[in-house]
DNA sequence: CAATATAGGTTCGTTGACGAACTGTTTTTG
DNA sequence: CAAAAACAGTTCGTCAACGAACCTATATTG
């Protein structure tokens, strides 16, 4: 191990170390890893789960967003893709694009609501109505997963803290 | 207001009644916004913030990662891509690309490591130092803005929550 | 010390997400 | 009630992010 290998080394263990809990020992001041940065590091690696689990229910061509709308339906029959994007939490446009997606696997229809034409509801498929057990099955591994070590206490702390988050903006 | 405006009318009750905080109305076994949801829905509105900060900044060319690259640059002088990569959390080719953006603008540079020629040291230029305090300042809004109202106990309280959640991936 | 394996980066095609500009429908208003 | 404003969706161009395949440099091993 010469020279180069042993700089890489000690930068991978300087790395490793901060992304660690060791990360206290730095300065609060000069931390990269804010909340922010903490937020947006679970979000991914929960995203990452959920995409797992599609894969492994034999829908690896949907994504988390994909699943999100399908949870929303199952609990919500039709919704206007203006409501449905508001439940989801995406812009309008990304919303009629997840839609026609899931239509075009046969996931979802899409409908011109009879009250007003500018109005499209979008309900399940009977195919996605088979898979309703799968999504509560997912959605539960994947609350598990985040969740595991939690005491009932500090879950609903961190959903308190979240949402009290989530009111500043 | 006819029949059609009233049923819009009321899904959008229904749908703002369900993302604020009567929610809980609701049984927990049917619940969409689980943590995940709101984890990624904070993550959402922080980088909307940071995205806003930027375009203030005169730097509507970057989006939050590049951003996270410049200051964790800040701290860490020079970087090989994969410790880069490692400290923003994203993938090597991800983060190639974002550095190639960033030396294109003009905010950093791409050296050989004379040490071992497969690693590329990237390091800060002339005109990121120049905007050091203001990515301190973004830091501080970004953070300030999230923890609005939070005690310090709260902040530390979410932070070791979300480190807690963090390690179970 | 060659042959092979591994490691660091890059390239490329694809995708979710967005904003802006647009279409068509309903509502408001003068 | 006609013109204007507001609204629901769509289309399109752009971008961050990814995985897979690839290239080159260093390590490992027979």
């Amino acid at each position: 191990m010469h020279y180069g290998s042993l700089a890489n080394y000690y930068v991978d263990i300087l790395m490793t170390s901060i992304n660690s809990k060791v990360e206290e020992k730095r300065g609060m001041a000069t931390r990269v890893n804010g909340v922010v940065f903490l937020v947006a590091q679970l979000r991914d690696s929960a995203y990452e789960h959920v995409t797992g689990e599609l894969v492994r229910l034999g829908m690896k061509e949907l994504a988390p967003s994909h699943g999100a709308i399908l949870i929303t339906l199952y609990r919500e029959k039709a919704l206007s893709l203006k409501a449905l994007s508001a439940f989801i939490n995406k812009k309008k446009s990304s919303t009629t694009e997840l839609v026609d997606k899931l239509i075009r696997l046969g996931y979802v229809e899409k409908t011109t609501s009879p009250d007003d034409q500018r109005v499209k509801l979008v309900r399940l498929s009977e195919l996605s109505l088979r898979h309703k057990k799968d999504f509560k099955t997912l959605s539960d591994n994947v609350n598990a997963r985040l969740y595991k070590g939690f005491s009932e206490d500090e879950q609903q702390q961190l959903i308190y803290l979240l949402n009290k988050a989530q009111n500043n903006y």
